[in-house]
RNA sequence: GGGGAAUUAGCUCAGUUGGUUAGAGCAUCAGCAUGACACGCUGGGGGUCACUGGUUCGAAUCCAGUAUUUCCCACCA
């Protein structure tokens, strides 16, 4: 036996006990009426729980265990979870934190419920921040991209990748994410690059993909074109200018244009009114002359001319306007590009040539102004595309871009609108349908080095752009030197679209194989946020129904089932401050992750998180619920450190062999058990529907307020006693709250079902079946519980609810110098007062009487209770306690008047069902019981 | 302009297909060193369920309209 200290019960002896912990069973010695104790060694647990401690262990341990590798068993169901890549060189923030606790909650829980489950991790290359960053790290080294060219460009990229990317997944462990740590996949790497080229190749091969002369989104920072989804719409203060165009035929006459652009003049080819405007109508056909040149234009009309907005003529830009350009199109228009692709103004600008197009903006204006050709001026607020990267207003660019038409958008709709795909929330598929109602053709070229380049080459000696001097396939060709590769890169999105299946080693099937697609595709579950749902979702569902499967032109309802990249698709919220403001690295309003798993540990962490992400809704992040978090972890800890304390352990045995071991349960232990049994019921089938702040509230109320706060207290005297048979309940229930909450809490879990004992052998216990509530039922067959010790146990937790009141509302009466006196109802019921809830209301003594008093009291389930200062009553005040019960005789007259009154109700008695008239009539008649028996305690006082 | 979501206690949210007098956590107030836990325990106060109508025996819940907030899509230069 080891000897750990002593602690003595006295006020002032109290800091001891902080410095040493004891467990059982305490030896008492009598030191002339103060009692001081003396422990054995038989388990140490601090008393507050301490994260540090342990999560490193235990993480540790799992890697070591080989707990998160990917295993192809076929007696199991597989679950599977492609986590979405983060930046390779990204640093973990609140975004991640809440999707991968998410996720990781969903591949333990699948672990508990007896599969086989998968979570691939990896990282995305990135493209243009990536890019830009590298640049701007050379930058800091006085070298442009430009002088040392692509090749050593890219050297020193992936140098610095692999120097500073996959710091997220060090960090992502640190919050006990259990991924497939051994087989990441990086969307560079050259097998799943294989993947991404093979997807052109085919796209362009079925005639998918075709290279064009388009308006495109053109960023001037970045110098690259954009997809239509990386272009934000933002309200912008600007002038809306009035100019005058002389007409030509027309000598002295005008025509007045408005614009928010006058820098783009130098591009106009046209004035365009609507045909049907009866002010312009005997000009169309007439000329006018573009201002500050002597360039005549034509005067045409055009339906995409809105009569009503400024003067209703609207100048034609075709190279710097989407609507311009479709306009020009239709009337063989000229096309006069003025800007250079940073932004400033070419040769066609003239005396502006040089400058940026918002100085040159001013600039012209003030000319126009001068030459008497500025109308006026008028504030004017629109929307102003802005490229995300680069963070300018966005150019509409005329230029040569590869562009993908999108296959299988019929099918990408079918699976999520037939619910083979399913959406949680489920509104996000109508935000999807919406989408892929009005998809357009995909820019899929960057100008940018950084990325998958574009698997095509032309013939040195033939025309660029006659295809029949293209080559396109994966490889290249064979005679390199008498081809040139196109300069561009794909979009990181174009690479990113394949990863449900690119992670599996597609299309190379011999990888495919062995990194067991055949068994976990499709992927079950997909986490993300609802902001990237065209970016990403929409176009994997896409991409998996072209390329999975042979080629087809269209697909049937079941084929669309095999070829789904995943089943189920969460999306999470995205996450606030309290104040509901994005998180934002200029606000300063995000918290450091790794100071919050410093400071509350990743278990607290955790289940703050869940705790206040509701379902299908934004997260407004307050440090008060990782505080909460922390709290419930450490409340965990002492109901197991309580147990422990206790004299043996009946751990190390399965649910049956506790359950054989068992003589009797008391109706209190039958309760706790059929509510375990309904806990883990309702868990499940939150969990089922990724309610997941609801499954874990049922844990939380179960554990808290059933367990803790209710069986603990009233088992205590037969635990502490050593009663065998409630020991057992107690190591039956925290068993399975372990197992409930391993997937939400890993790391304090494992520590506590070790230190408990319930492993058997040293296995971690994410190999442990979590039963669930029917398997619960079923072995706990041969206790043969009964239904009714739940209302039994339910009685005795409103009397002692009652004395509790009534002790609360006389605190004049010490509680130790209290007496209680019950008038029961039903005198069986004797024995359900026992000692135990005589300790739980602190009161010394609990006696019985046939009699009214003259006492404070009140009524309970079983029976009325008086209250009583040992001695003598005339401690109490009485006066309060009339009042209360005036006020609730008052407040059950309501209620009998209202279930009076619907009874006397024809029409309620007729159309009501049968149990809710019952129902009505048996509040009635037991309000108006409780309300004789509060008026005979009233008059009695 | 089109669409979605939200509106319930001071705050953050639950509230299953309509059915007792609407719940929880936090905050607040009062009490409590009780042989697991003060990161705790016990009790109290606090709500015209945004508003207006309608359906119904019965509405926080269903319907219509209004208001406010918010997100997404479109983009009229």
């Amino acid at each position: 036996m080891q000897w750990v200290g002593i602690f003595f019960s006295l006020p002032w002896a109290r800091g001891l006990a902080l410095v040493k912990n004891f467990t059982i069973p305490p030896i008492v010695l009598d030191f002339g009426g103060k009692s001081a104790y003396i422990q054995p060694k038989m388990s140490e647990l601090a008393k507050t729980f301490s994260p540090k401690d342990i999560e490193d262990k235990w993480y540790g341990a799992w890697l070591a265990n080989n707990c998160f590798d990917r295993a192809i068993e076929l007696a199991k169901p597989p679950f599977c979870i492609a986590m979405p890549p983060p930046n390779v060189t990204g640093v973990l923030h609140m975004g991640h934190l809440l999707n991968n606790t998410l996720q990781d909650l969903l591949i333990r829980y699948a672990r508990h419920s007896g599969k086989s489950a998968l979570w691939i991790a990896g990282t995305d290359h990135a493209g243009i921040s990536m890019q830009v960053r590298v640049e701007k790290e050379l930058a800091k080294k006085g070298i442009d991209k430009n002088t040392i060219g692509r090749e050593k460009f890219l050297e020193y990229a992936c140098l610095w990748r692999d120097e500073h990317g996959g710091i997220i997944f060090k960090q992502l462990r640190k919050l006990g994410v259990s991924c497939d740590w051994k087989n990441t996949k990086h969307t560079l790497d050259d097998d799943y690059s294989r993947g991404v080229l093979t997807a052109f190749v085919e796209l362009y091969k079925r005639g998918y993909i075709y290279r064009g002369r388009r308006m495109v989104n053109w960023c001037p920072v970045s110098l690259t074109a954009l997809s239509d989804e990386e272009v934000k719409m933002v309200p912008q203060k600007g002038k809306l200018y009035y100019v005058k165009y002389w007409l030509v035929e027309r000598p002295g006459e005008c025509i007045a244009v408005a614009t928010t652009r006058p820098e783009t003049i130098p591009g106009d080819v046209a004035v365009a009114v609507n045909p049907a405007d009866e002010r312009y109508k005997d000009l169309v056909g007439l000329h006018c002359v573009r201002p500050l040149s002597d360039t005549p234009i034509p005067i045409i009309a055009d339906e995409a001319v809105a009569k009503n907005f400024g003067t209703g003529a609207l100048k034609i830009t075709p190279a710097h306007d989407r609507i311009d350009f479709e306009i020009g199109q239709r009337h063989s228009l000229p096309v006069i590009d003025v800007l250079n692709p940073d932004g400033t103004l070419n040769e066609h600008g003239g005396e502006w040539r040089g400058m940026d197009r918002f100085d040159a903006r001013n600039a012209i204006a003030k000319k126009l102004g001068e030459v008497g050709l500025l109308i006026k001026e008028e504030d004017h607020e629109n929307n102003v595309g802005f490229s995300e990267r680069g963070n300018v207003p966005i150019e509409p660019k005329l230029s040569e871009q590869w562009f993908l038409r999108y296959p299988k958008i019929e099918e990408a709709k079918a699976a999520v609108r037939g619910g083979i795909i399913k959406f949680y929330p489920e509104r996000w598929t109508k935000i999807y349908l919406h989408w892929l109602d009005n998809i357009q053709d995909w820019c899929i070229s960057r100008q940018l080095w950084w990325g998958h380049r574009i698997p095509v080459w032309y013939g040195k000696n033939g025309d660029k752009n006659d295809s029949k001097n293209w080559h396109v396939s994966v490889d290249g060709p064979a005679d390199r030197e008498n081809w040139e590769q196109d300069e561009d890169v794909l979009d990181t999105w174009f690479s990113s679209w394949i990863w449900p299946f690119g992670v599996f080693g597609w299309p190379d099937r011999s990888k495919m194989t062995e990194s067991g697609f055949d068994y976990f595709f499709p992927t079950d579950d997909l986490v993300t946020g609802p902001d990237i749902i065209f970016f990403w979702v929409a176009r994997m569902i896409i991409a998996s129904l072209e390329f999975i499967g042979e080629e087809k032109s269209s697909l049937a309802m079941d084929e669309i089932k095999s070829r789904i990249p995943f089943k189920n698709v969460y999306f999470t919220g995205i996450i606030r401050d309290s104040l509901g403001r994005k998180m934002s690295k200029s606000l300063g309003n995000s918290p450091e992750p790794l100071e919050l798993i410093e400071k509350y540990g990743a278990d607290g962490l955790r289940l703050g998180l869940l705790m206040m992400a509701p379902y299908g809704q934004d997260v407004l992040f307050d440090e008060a619920r990782i505080l909460q978090g922390r709290n419930f972890c450490n409340k965990l800890w002492n109901a197991a450190r309580f147990r422990l304390m206790q004299q043996s352990n009946h751990g190390k045995a399965s649910l049956q062999e506790l359950v054989a071991r068992i003589n009797h349960l008391e109706s209190d232990d039958q309760a706790i058990l059929l509510q375990l049994i309904a806990c883990k019921r309702n868990v499940d089938a939150h969990m089922g529907k990724y309610e997941i702040t609801s499954a874990l509230q049922r844990a939380h109320t179960f554990f808290w307020n059933s367990y803790c706060d209710w069986y603990v207290e009233v088992s205590k005297h037969r635990v502490q006693g050593g009663e065998r048979d409630a020991l057992i309940v107690h190591d039956m229930v925290m068993r399975q709250v372990l197992l409930t909450l391993n997937p939400f809490i890993p790391f304090i879990t494992e520590e506590l079902w070790h230190a408990c004992g319930y492993g058997r052998g040293n296995l971690p216990m994410q190999w442990e079946y979590c039963e669930a509530a029917d398997d619960l039922l079923a072995i706990f067959e041969p206790l043969r519980m009964k239904e009714s010790s739940l209302v039994e146990a339910e009685r005795k937790h409103n009397f002692v609810n009652a004395c509790r009141l009534l002790l609360s509302q006389n605190k004049r009466i010490s509680s130790k110098s209290a007496k209680i006196i019950v008038n029961l109802c039903d005198k069986g019921d004797e024995n359900l007062i026992c000692d135990a809830l005589k300790r739980m209301l602190n009161v010394s003594t609990i006696e019985f009487t046939d009699e009214e008093l003259p006492l404070p009291a009140t009524i309970s389930d079983l029976g009325t209770v008086y209250i009583a200062a040992n001695g003598s009553a005339s401690a109490a005040s009485l006066q309060s306690r009339r009042d209360k019960i005036l006020k609730e005789i008052d407040e059950l007259g309501g209620l009998i008047a209202l279930n009076e009154s619907k009874l006397s109700s024809a029409n309620f008695i007729e159309k009501a069902p049968e149990n809710v008239v019952d129902g009505a009539r048996k509040l009635l008649e037991d309000n108006i019981v409780r309300r004789e028996a509060l008026i005979k305690i009233l008059a009695s006082l």
